[in-house]
DNA sequence: CGAATAATTCGATCATATTGGAAATATGGA
DNA sequence: TCCATATTTCCAATATGATCGAATTATTCG
C-alpha cells in the first residue's frame, strides 16, 4: 500500500459519521446495507450520507452495487486489512515491544477464526 | 477505546505530514527523536512540525520528554495497538472472511516476535 | 548576564471540508 | 404513462484546518 492511499483511508475514517458508517458495514459483512437503511439506522440526512459514502468509496474502503431501487454498500475487507498491515508495517524495526500488546489482537483474531 | 478517541487518532493520521512523522517515530522506537531532527529528516518548517506534533500528541499517539534543549518525541505503542484493535473489533461479527487476509498480518507479527 | 540554540506560540491568509435545503436522476409498479 | 420510492447532485453558507513569517519562551554555555 502506498502512503497516499493510507492517508486517504485514514482521513476518510477520521470523521465520526464516516467511522460509524464503516463500522456498521464491517458488522454487516459482505451482504451489505442499503443506503436508506444506513441513513435510518444512523439517523442522518440522505444527502449527507451520500456525500460520506462517496468519500469512503473513493478511499476504496467500501464498494457498492445496485439492487432494484436500492444501492447496497459493503465494506472492502481486503482494503481494511491492507491498511492495518501498513500501519504495523515497521512496528518492529527497532521497537519490539509493540509486539506485546499486538499479541492480544492476534489472539483475538485467531480465536475468532481458528 | 471510545469512538471519539479513534476518530481523533484516525484524523490525526489522515494527513500526509503527520503520518510520515508517526511512521518515523514508530521506526525509531522508544528511544524517540528530537523535534529538530524530525524537521531536518522530513524537511519541514519547525513551526509546522510543532503544530503537527501537537495534533498527534493530543490524539495520544505520541509522547514527549525534555532532554536538555531538545524535546524528544516517541510513538505511543499501546495507543497504536489500541487503535488497531478497535478497527478490527467487530470484524468477524457476521463477516468471517476478513480473517483470511488478516492471517497474513498475524503471520508477519508472529514471525517478527516469536 | 548575554549570546546562541531548540522549540513553541501567535496571527493572518488561504484552502478545504461539512452541512442542509432544494432539485434532479433512476428504478419499479399501478 | 404517471406516481412513489431511493439515491444522488447541485449550491451556498459556515466551519475547520493548513501554512508561513515573525515574535516568544526555555535551556545551555561562555
Amino acid at each position: 500500500m502506498e502512503s497516499k492511499s493510507a492517508v486517504n483511508m485514514l482521513s476518510a475514517l477520521g470523521h465520526e459519521g464516516r467511522l460509524a458508517i464503516f463500522r456498521l458495514l464491517v458488522k454487516a459483512g459482505p451482504v451489505g446495507i442499503a443506503a436508506g437503511d444506513i441513513a435510518r439506522t444512523l439517523e442522518v440526512l440522505p444527502n449527507s450520507l451520500s456525500a460520506n459514502l462517496n468519500v469512503l468509496s473513493h478511499a476504496d474502503l467500501i464498494t457498492s452495487r445496485r439492487e432494484g431501487r436500492s444501492i447496497i454498500y459493503s465494506a472492502d475487507f481486503s482494503a481494511m486489512s491492507g491498511l492495518l498491515g501498513f500501519l504495523m508495517e515497521d512496528c518492529c524495526h527497532g521497537a519490539p515491544q509493540i509486539c506485546a500488546p499486538l499479541g492480544a489482537i492476534v489472539a483475538k483474531a485467531e480465536a475468532c477464526c481458528p
